[in-house]
DNA sequence: GTCTATAACGAGATAGAC
DNA sequence: GTCTATCTCGTTATAGAC
């Protein structure tokens, strides 16, 4: 158990290096997005910030692709965890409340990460193209909405509006694929809102604000009970 | 007047020379855009693209980022003019069907024009802040939305409703800014659906429904109904 | 096996002398 | 307006330290 026990550890040593360095190349590489946008992410200058050379960070990730990809997946995870975590907060409110407090998650966690925000959110980096794998951090707010809707529902507290019949085929489809247990109409709608909840978000950010909305918090609030109305959701 | 007929002529051929190669430019740049992204758009690929020296473009163009202002100004010209043609071929119409010509207008105008919608609407481009010589152009379809609710409002098709407290304050700010002459529910509301409608566009683009929403075209038709709904406008 | 460093490639950008 | 010398980049091959 001697071996055993200096391999473990040795082992555990290594892999704790792994994961430090790991963060910290990803870290870097956060603060270049801030600087320099991620269209320019450049292992090169990552490499160079850290005092290591270029060539070692292939030993973390392949690819500057790669690199690209972990930073989506965090900020994806950064921003479901903290919706999630506002939701949970609000467990115990009714699902409006706990609608608003998850969009108002959403905006902080913008507000406070704006170029995280713009790599997953805003224009697609030229020349890259996002895996699979960033799916499910990506779905998290969405799932969230989901089910504080599906709550409501089954309180019976939903009211749905009728659906164009040229939409109904797809409502079904999206509905078969999101939320089965929910009516089409209302899948239809909390799709919408989701989109036009971003939009809210992303038009605050990037200044298409300014001059316009000033106090955006009450307007964002707001905004966002009357998104909830839309999917049907009553006070 | 012979030399004044040259002097013309001449001055004349020139501003023509100076406008093709103006645009001549600015379609190159373009070009950078989609393959580059607006963040890597240079002055140097620009010229080599067209057989010019670097330095002979800023005869044209002070400096990068005017390039990338008028750029910017185009593409909201551009997107301007599509939603005012769809709205004055829709002229006789109802105001939600005036609405919603508008907004598809505006959807089709982004899908087939995906890297100047990102530049306009898109992540800001890093070391860039626009200046204020772009707002007339960057208001161009929110004036559409402003009047075609207005005509609502005189024809007394609009219903509204209770703001909270909190937003009063603001709501009339705007209202004074923006539409004097409308209710300041209905302005607040206008503001929100304004950018919900980029939320909509931007998801559609940005690729965030691939694999959600498939049929794209009723299922935005029935979001920008709703959109109009929520602003008061009734059919 | 795991890691870092050196060196190199091919492509492209850039600054400055001329 | 042209040329050149010197930068950048992503990526790979290789050699050696632990």
């Amino acid at each position: 158990m001697n071996t055993a026990n200096t391999a473990n550890t040795a082992k555990g040593a290594r892999a704790r290096a792994r994961t430090e360095i790991t963060a910290a190349i990803k870290e870097a590489a956060r603060g270049q997005l801030a600087a320099e946008g991620a269209a320019k992410l450049s292992l090169r200058a990552v490499a160079r910030e850290l005092g290591m050379v270029s060539s070692a960070l292939y030993r973390y990730f392949p690819s500057r692709d790669d690199l690209l990809t972990a930073l989506i997946i965090d900020a994806y995870d950064s921003l479901g965890a903290a919706a999630e975590q506002a939701h949970h907060a609000a467990a115990d409110a009714t699902p409006l409340e706990r609608w608003t407090a998850v969009c108002e998650a959403v905006r902080g966690w913008a507000l406070a990460h704006p170029h995280e925000y713009a790599l997953i959110y805003g224009s697609p980096v030229p020349g890259y193209s996002a895996p699979q794998t960033t799916v499910p951090a990506a779905a998290r707010v969405g799932l969230l909405l989901i089910g504080i809707v599906r709550d409501a529902h089954e309180q019976g507290r939903l009211t749905g509006h009728a659906l164009p019949a040229e939409l109904s085929r797809e409502a079904e489809r999206m509905t078969a694929d999101l939320a089965p247990d929910l009516p089409p109409e209302i899948v239809t709608a909390l799709v919408a809102a989701w989109a036009q909840l971003y939009g809210l978000v992303g038009f605050e950010l990037f200044g298409q604000f300014n001059r316009v909305v000033e106090d955006r918090e009450p307007f964002f609030r707001h905004a966002v009970v009357r998104l909830a109305h839309g999917v049907g959701l009553e006070p």
